[in-house]
DNA sequence: TCGTATTAGTTGCTTTTGTAACTATCAACG
DNA sequence: CGTTGATAGTTACAAAAGCAACTAATACGA
């Protein structure tokens, strides 16, 4: 019996998970006592601009109630500010309040340059495959 | 500001290995009820045989609390048998019973059929390529 | 051999997640 | 209109994870 926990591709993909989340947690969760689906929220808002809950849990990809949590605890941190929606009051309108343009611009920052300190020891190649690879895999 | 979520390493990270885990956590959750934890401390032990507690958090690099817990439930379960060790009573071995070898057979049977399925697309190399890189990301 | 430090493992409490039921609003069709 | 069904979002309750304090046993130096 040679299948080794290495060999199982689930448990490789979860341990790297967890090895390359944990360090940028640290950051955005002891900076702005944020979670990470905040952190997800936050960046929807700010990179593709304000959009419903709906929307962020489409794109996203988090079931909605996360969502309503995540959202709820920005609003009180006065990260993202709601707007009700006149022609459909079920909706409501999610945009980024200035402070939460400033966290998402820092946090972005701080990603990217996390994300490069990482693949500085991959060859460009390396890096593209390995993104081909994951997207495949996580089928987006 | 061409930063996208696809582009951020950990993300990508975590999506692919929600996605490949999904479908295995539910086949032990749905028929012997177990947790990750539970999986993984009956992997470690039917792979690698007899060891304590201890042994399993170093080796899994799993906390103690959730290892204690994980094997109270087995216990329960009668996966497992506890032995207290007449030289240190503080040490306790984990056996699996003859039903936990029968389990951890079955599981690790359609871990790797499950495996296999999810890398059947891609070549071997790119596999090898793939083992690789997460390796060194998890730092195993 | 007493006191202090270490180690294995458990328990309690808090935070986070998952699931399902619920409210409120709107659409559509008789 | 009015009833039925869908949709956006929230809430309540249960399962799970994280963290810190705790128990029990052992080691080891003064």
């Amino acid at each position: 019996m040679s299948f080794d926990l290495r060999d199982f591709m689930p448990y490789l993909l979860n341990q790297a998970a967890d090895a390359s989340s944990r360090d940028f947690q640290g950051y955005y969760k002891g900076k702005y006592g944020m979670l990470r689906t905040e952190w997800r929220v936050l960046f929807h808002l700010g990179r593709y601009g304000a959009m419903t809950a709906r929307e962020v849990c489409d794109r996203a990809g988090i079931h909605k109630t996360k969502v309503s949590r995540a959202v709820a605890a920005m609003d009180q941190k006065r990260l993202i500010r709601r707007e009700e929606m006149a022609q459909d009051r079920r909706h409501e309108m999610l945009h980024l309040t200035a402070h939460g343009r400033r966290v998402f611009a820092d946090l972005t920052e701080e990603a990217q340059r996390f994300d490069a300190a990482m693949l500085s020891e991959f060859s460009a190649e390396e890096v593209a495959q390995m993104r081909a690879f994951l997207t495949r895999i996580a089928g987006l």
